[in-house]
RNA sequence: GGCCCGGUGGUCAAGAGGCCUAAGACACCGCCCUUUCACGGCGGUAACACGGGUUCGAAUCCCGUCCGGGUCACCA
């Protein structure tokens, strides 16, 4: 055995297998030309982030378009930073955004696929295995720096103004022999495992990325670590052996991923692995200030994924946000198909934007507003109650009193050909029809300022003769024209408009104060709907009170 | 600080040297329609960060400056 293979037996003494086991146990996928293999590989430290959903719509959308394969992956190598429940939310989180997963964590504690595990900390012989080979190869080597020693040279390093990092002559263990580790070890020292790069600074490497284009980098010249002294590998690492073993074809990440990928095709080239095409996205930003800045976890209530569903989003219309983000041509392919599942939108990479896109919340409004509308009262009802149900008891039990009634109400305006773009979020829905419900109706008696106390009072009282609550809608509405000419207000608004100084006021102005005294405000959807719904008691009662009041 | 990436209206963006007197969407404003709100229709305000090149011609190519973002861990 020469040197190399000697620290190899030292370091790794019980390892037995060699990479060819795993390249046989793995083969190629059986996919047809052009299908995409993509992955998420979140790392359960915190919950589902708004970016880690972006990036997952990415992948997903990618791999639907080529008819690939879209997986998850658990990166679970820093124990330290774990949350417990942190897998359960994240998997569970995408479904409920509708991202189906085609292998790999398909929930919380379920795995599927040919390619696992699936999960980093179940892999560590995997990774050992190739790192033995390394330094069997004389490409990999232990080094028993601890965190002082690393530190002690970085400061040196910045005073004397040089590159920091452990590189070159500054990588202590570089060439570090077999008994000398032998001694080290015997000690009691710990180490980890480094690459021996054999890269220069001088070189540059170039690269397309999948978004961004040509990207030009000084090659890597780090001996970044390997393998850690637990025995785990780091991210760079297990990205090589991983994606390699399950054949990603596309690894759609972060862009702070950038800067290190020098080192992941360095490692993919030294390791004899064909790399994967990489492609970077922008990371949602947040305006703070005047300044942009990459959404973040800690400080933004919307970085959680939990936000919207507290919000009362619906999981729909933040994805179709999410889309128009992630792709400039979605708005178009929206309009010419309405109603099409955004699944069947042909997505392309080159197509995303290559800067980071402010979270927007009136677009997101918009949007959402518009899935709303598209919704039928039965959908609504459904999806309102789920939602009350966790966020807003008190509205709950009002909604569930009487699911016909509640259903009658969300009705209005909405089973139509036309619906009114009335809401964006389950949270304003208890504001928007309070009205219709007595336990939340607050009554408001305020008459514009056009319209005098003796005129709305005259007005309701003869329109409480008139009333029926079968009238359909022009009846209802030759109703209120039929009492104008008496009352001095004009039935016609062109009418009114060429001579207003001839009238009070219009029907239009009759209307209101009859939307006033029944639903206490001057904008809502169709009053005669309203009035239907609310019934013909509760109208009157509404009109006797304005009248008693004024 | 080194190394990367980026910079078109308030926001998202189209734009590949002449089609740019710079599209579209959201937001905002106005008008029309209208019982109200909404929808819809019509219109409006509003942008190529700056400075040098290259070119007959630059939002587009090159250089510099400025600004923003990312990254420089036994974190991912």
């Amino acid at each position: 055995m020469n040197n190399y293979e000697l620290l190899a037996e030292l370091l790794l003494p019980d390892i037995d297998k060699t990479p060819d086991y795993y390249e046989n146990l793995y083969p190629e996928r059986a996919l047809a030309e052009g299908a995409r293999v993509t992955r998420i590989a979140p790392s359960p430290t915190g919950y589902l982030h708004l970016g880690t959903l972006f990036t997952s719509l990415v992948n997903r959308i990618t791999a639907t378009s080529t008819n690939g394969i879209f997986y998850t992956r658990i990166e679970d190598t820093d124990k330290k930073r774990e949350v417990e429940g942190g897998i359960e939310d994240i998997i569970e989180g995408l479904k409920r955004f509708g991202i189906s997963i085609d292998e790999g964590f398909i929930s919380g504690n379920e795995e599927s696929g040919n390619y696992g595990p699936y999960q980093q900390s179940k892999r560590a012989e995997i990774y050992q295995t190739y790192v033995k080979s390394l330094i069997k190869q004389g490409l990999a080597y232990p080094c028993f720096c601890t965190a002082e020693d690393l530190d002690a040279v970085r400061k040196e390093q910045e005073q004397n103004k040089i590159r920091t990092g452990y590189h070159g002559k500054w990588a202590k263990h570089r060439d570090i022999t077999y008994n000398e580790a032998k001694d080290l070890i015997e000690q009691g020292k710990t180490f980890v495992i480094r690459l021996k790069s054999p890269g220069n600074e001088e070189n540059r490497i170039t690269f397309e990325d999948g978004i961004k284009g040509k990207i030009e980098m000084p090659e890597n010249d780090e001996d970044f670590v390997l393998l850690k002294s637990d025995g785990i590998p780091t991210y760079h690492f297990a990205h090589a052996i991983d994606d390699h073993l399950m054949h990603t074809t596309h690894v759609c990440r972060g862009d702070e991923w950038i800067s290190s990928t020098p080192k992941h095709i360095q490692l993919f080239k030294l390791l004899g692995f064909k790399p994967p095409k990489y492609a970077h996205v922008s990371p949602i930003m947040k305006l703070e200030n005047g300044a942009k800045r990459k959404i973040s976890k800690r400080k933004d209530p919307e970085a959680a994924v939990h936000f919207f569903a507290e919000q009362g989003y619906d999981s729909e219309s933040v994805i179709e946000y999410l889309m128009t983000i992630a792709a400039s041509d979605f708005e178009d392919w929206r309009r010419a198909n309405p109603t099409a599942d955004y699944r069947t939108f042909k997505f392309n990479l080159k197509k995303m934007s290559v800067s980071g896109a402010l979270f927007d919340e009136n677009k997101l409004n918009d949007v959402s507003k518009i899935k709303v509308a598209s919704m039928n009262s039965d959908t609504v009802y459904n999806k309102l109650t789920e939602w009350a149900k966790e966020f807003d008891t008190e509205f709950f039990d009002i909604l569930v009193s009487s699911p016909d009634y509640t259903k009658s109400v969300l009705a209005i305006d909405r089973d139509t050909p036309k619906p009114r773009k009335d809401i964006a979020k389950w949270s304003e829905a208890k504001q928007y029809f309070e009205y219709m419900f007595d336990m939340l109706y607050k009554p408001c008696i305020q008459l514009p300022e056009n319209i005098n106390r003796d005129d709305a009072i005259a007005f309701l009282n003869e329109y409480k003769k008139v009333y029926s609550s079968d009238d359909d809608r022009s009846a209802w509405f030759d109703k209120i024209k039929s009492l104008c000419p008496a009352l001095g207000f004009a039935a016609d608004t062109k009418e009114y408009k060429a001579n207003p100084e001839n009238f009070k006021g219009s029907a239009g102005d009759l209307s209101t104060i009859l939307r006033i005294a029944v639903t206490g405000r001057r904008n809502t959807p169709d009053l005669c709907s309203i009035m239907q719904v609310l019934g013909k008691t509760r109208v009157m009662n509404r009109i006797d009170d304005m009248i008693n009041s004024l």
